[in-house]
DNA sequence: CTTGTTGCCGAAACCGGTTTCGGAGATGAG
DNA sequence: CTCATCTCCGAAACCGGTTTCGGCAACAAG
């Protein structure tokens, strides 16, 4: 039976908004319940009878309704969308995981019927503007905060705004954080252990800038891996504050030239490690012989490498969709204590590690 | 003078939806007037006088008013958000690309209080779906098609929907449709004059899959471009359908391996570029003298190359701009035809192109 | 002094949903 | 048979805006 909606003309089949979308009213109409009913009955209200709830729901798909998002917003404050704002300055950082982990986030917002709202910023500031400026046009219901700082103010910002969100990293002060976070520093002593297997006794490390969470762990953990496997670390085989592949290259090459030469190196990220395997090759030192590197990432420049490298791959498509889930949880109100977990890198063994050449401290000395 | 709004303590300063925010209500009582008034003041309205326009901004902006997004959406049919569904299939693509062109995006949306709306689809058909849900969700007024196939059912599918929409590329049937692209095919044919300038003559291409428009247009201005130099192009110089680094390798080796070698290669894109340069590289050929390459794009892989690979770039920053400019103002009703435009991409020599050697044949052959 | 205009604003309807409130009818207990 | 509950739904208010409609002054024209 199909009753006629009270207005079905005026909003019939062109006046510009929802352009002949059918609306709830004209489920209403269809099933002769009233509006509310029809919405409770959707939302699963207790106070709607089981046969009702079937009707209706029957109804509503042979008419093809589908809710307007920002039609339930206005009332329930919800768009249903996740927000994610990258922040660029950090040149070749996140760049080549960017598509997986927008993949992965987009696969489960989408799994829920949510969508993901992405904005840029320059600098900082601006990212934290830009938080401000989506909080307030309620764009988003929750924020993926990725390359989480030691000391993050992007936190302290939604953390004060009230405004749910999940942290990509750990960060030092996490409380009422829900975060996610891949063991990089677990990775680290994993390679530091291997070279060690391997022989190696003089192992350089190439950190990344200590304002981010990830730098500092894995420093930690380099140190302690390698007093793990008794080696001791020389003040002068690390090196910090490292951001892109030109810092790396640079870094790489005063240790290569250094007095005591590494003969290993581990990198915070690939682009450290494959800035270091530039200047090894530049240095006619052939990799994985003349000096072994892993890097951590499992970036394409990495596997563009040859031989390539040898490094701990990160899911960046998993993380987000992890990412994603807990967000959502967050926001649908679980305790943000509860919302923290891990995940490992894993090895991929590329052509750039091998056990030390005995030769090499000569062999290079003379090249140089 | 501050009048209190008629149910402040309602909204008051936690009620879920809003979170205290102020209201287009609360400004209406805080200037005295009605609230339809003070929407008309903040909108420009022709009936409302210019000292009452200028006192409704200045109590909005005392009191940080925003109006929602999708409160207004409701009635406007309009959220203020430009979408761009990424497909992943193609998988190096755009890859590198992405983050540059987001940021564009970006900031030409926010620059007009706009959002950006991203999904994510690993087919063509999930495309389509995703299409259509955002559509009927209404989470974006307008789309952003990247990567322009030469059919292209996404145009079809907005088309038919009358969604606005901008292309990244041009397409076989334009018709109704918006589109910003770059010249390409300019590249091309500046590729192969410089090429023939250095004094080539055996010149290859490596072409993109036909599907994609980009790959048509560049594929014929390589022909053209050859006539023009007055150079003859050899049917089996010539490579199809070619998509990620790994098949450009394995072109350029047979172009390589071939009986009359090309001194010279062009690749569709850096990917090809790459691989093809890889090809030359594990047969011993020096890169810029035993075999000449340039690429298109301007993609770290190329300048990871050592020597780095000459090539054309493009600002997919700008272009994300221009797109996005486009599309507001194809959704604020411009007519599609008059919102194309192309731009040129600028050639960044680098190491990979230089004049034949003569004697690569013979040593090339002996090297095989 | 009327009679149109014109400028400017208030009131109310409307957009498409959600949520509250109350009441009709069925059911069970006394 | 009466009264209290419980189940289930309709009616209406509400969310935060936009847009239509009509009316009151002020002003110009007749």
């Amino acid at each position: 039976m199909i009753l006629m909606g009270e207005r079905r003309d005026i909003t019939g089949t062109d006046g510009r908004p929802g352009m002949g979308r059918v609306t709830i009213s004209q489920v209403a109409a269809e099933t002769g319940l009233a509006k509310g009913t029809v919405s409770r009955a959707l939302n699963d209200y207790p106070d709607i009878s089981h046969g009702t709830k079937q009707r209706v729901r029957a109804a509503a798909r042979a008419l093809g309704y589908t809710p307007m998002a920002h039609a339930q917003a206005i009332r329930t404050g919800r768009v249903r969308a996740v927000g994610l704002i990258l922040q660029m300055e950090q040149h070749d950082a996140q760049r080549p995981f960017l598509a997986d982990f927008l993949r992965g986030i987009s696969v489960a917002a989408s799994a829920e019927g949510w969508t993901l709202t992405v904005a840029t910023a320059a600098s900082q500031d601006e990212g934290l503007q830009t938080y401000r400026r989506l909080i307030a046009d309620r764009k988003a219901d929750g924020f993926i905060l990725p390359r989480t700082l030691w000391v993050d103010p992007r936190a302290e910002l939604l953390r004060a705004a009230d405004v749910p969100f999940v942290m990509y990293g750990r960060t030092r002060d996490d409380d009422g954080c829900a975060w996610f976070d891949i063991r990089g520093e677990e990775a680290v002593r994993q390679a530091v252990l291997r070279l060690a297997d391997l022989g190696h006794t003089r192992i350089a490390y190439l950190g990344g800038d200590p304002i981010y969470t990830f730098a500092v762990l894995r420093m930690q953990a380099f140190r302690d891996a390698m007093a793990e496997a008794g080696l001791k670390v020389e003040g002068d085989l690390i090196r910090d504050g490292l951001r892109d592949i030109a810092s790396g290259e640079i870094a790489g090459a005063s240790l290569l030239d250094g007095e005591a030469r590494p003969t290993a190196i581990v990198g915070a990220t690939d682009v450290l490690a494959v800035g270091a395997a530039l200047a090894a090759r530049a240095r006619g030192l052939a990799l994985g012989r003349d000096v072994s590197i892993i890097g951590y990432d499992g970036s394409p420049e990495g596997e563009m490498l040859d031989p390539k490298l040898t490094t701990y791959v990160v899911d960046q498509a998993a993380a987000g969709r992890r990412l994603t889930e807990l967000l959502i949880a967050r926001i649908r109100g679980e305790a943000p204590h509860r919302l923290r977990e891990t995940a490992e890198a894993k090895l991929r063994i590329g052509g750039t590690d091998g056990p030390p050449n005995e030769q090499t401290q000569t062999l290079g000395r003379t090249n140089t």
